[in-house]
DNA sequence: ACTATACATTAACCTAGATTAAGAAATGTA
DNA sequence: TACATTTCTTAATCTAGGTTAATGTATAGT
């Protein structure tokens, strides 16, 4: 179970990747995101200290995610089939009640919804990425961040 | 554990309902799907055979999910915490990596490149319930899918 | 402290898809 | 067969959010 040492902007997987690692952060802030055809990022996830970031695909098959470092971070680094041994399941459905609940909200909420949102739930995070990430990760344009939350201040 | 015949039509699961199961089809299909705050239906998933449905929320939370048949379905019926005895890491690591898929499907793609991608992914499903149920799922309307097919097919 | 680069905001304009409403097909039911 | 109900399509209109581009404001590196 290696440690690892980030510097903030370091990349540690890239999509095609095969035998990918699942990375329980310990200290700093990892995210996984995509680049679309258009050249577009999609951030997927933030991962801050106390979560596992990993690209929950079959361990043969090539992962399409990209992971990168935000900040200087500490990751514990298992072997994704070794993890496979220890099941722990409980994290793995809260994973997907949370993935659940995003689905609903990308189909059904509106852009200020999403964003609010995403502040009741994630209030650390809101202050440790710039707002184009936080956009990127909402599903919406920076400049539609900034018109929302404009909006609201108005109404307020 | 018990089976369960269902008529279509037939809801098994309500949101706020406390120890949900665990469904396995055995014969026909299932949905699950959310009423948001203006009425409107969003489905979450198809269940048809061989496929595992439920609202994988922690066994004390109540679901936010209802859950109805919409064909005559036979279902296998698990209670959750059994369930979690039984740690089957395989298929919750491969709802995870489909979830993943459709989030990034949802903030990235198009009308057209969600519908395409369906297509290709569930062409049984597409013949077995009507386009406003996959137009529901797509996260879309069921008029905005019926204009994406029309456009499409001028430009073959 | 100076410059460069990244980030945020604003505004004008445009477009995908929502909404509304009506009619046409299909499907179910007596 | 006829009638009702649900589903699908079309068209007109509207709007949230995308695009582009300019300006302002931090932040970082030397």
């Amino acid at each position: 179970m290696r440690r690892l040492n980030l510097k903030k902007g370091e990349i540690i997987q890239r999509p095609g990747d095969l035998n990918s690692k699942v990375y329980h952060v310990v200290r700093g802030l990892l995210r996984s995101y995509t680049i679309d055809a258009k050249g577009k990022e999609h951030i997927f996830m933030f991962g801050p200290e106390g979560w596992v970031v990993a690209d929950n695909s079959p361990v043969e098959v090539p992962v399409d995610l990209f992971i990168d470092a935000l900040e200087d971070t500490i990751v514990r680094v298992v072997e994704k089939d070794l993890a496979k041994e220890t099941p722990n399941v409980a994290p793995l459905m809260r994973r997907i009640s949370v993935l659940q609940k995003r689905v609903i909200l990308l189909m059904s909420a509106s852009a200020i919804e999403r964003y609010e949102h995403f502040e009741q739930t994630y209030p650390d995070i809101l202050q440790r990425v710039p707002q184009k990430m936080i956009a990127s990760y909402l599903g919406m344009t920076p400049e539609a961040l900034s018109k929302v939350k404009r909006n609201r201040l108005r109404k307020k």
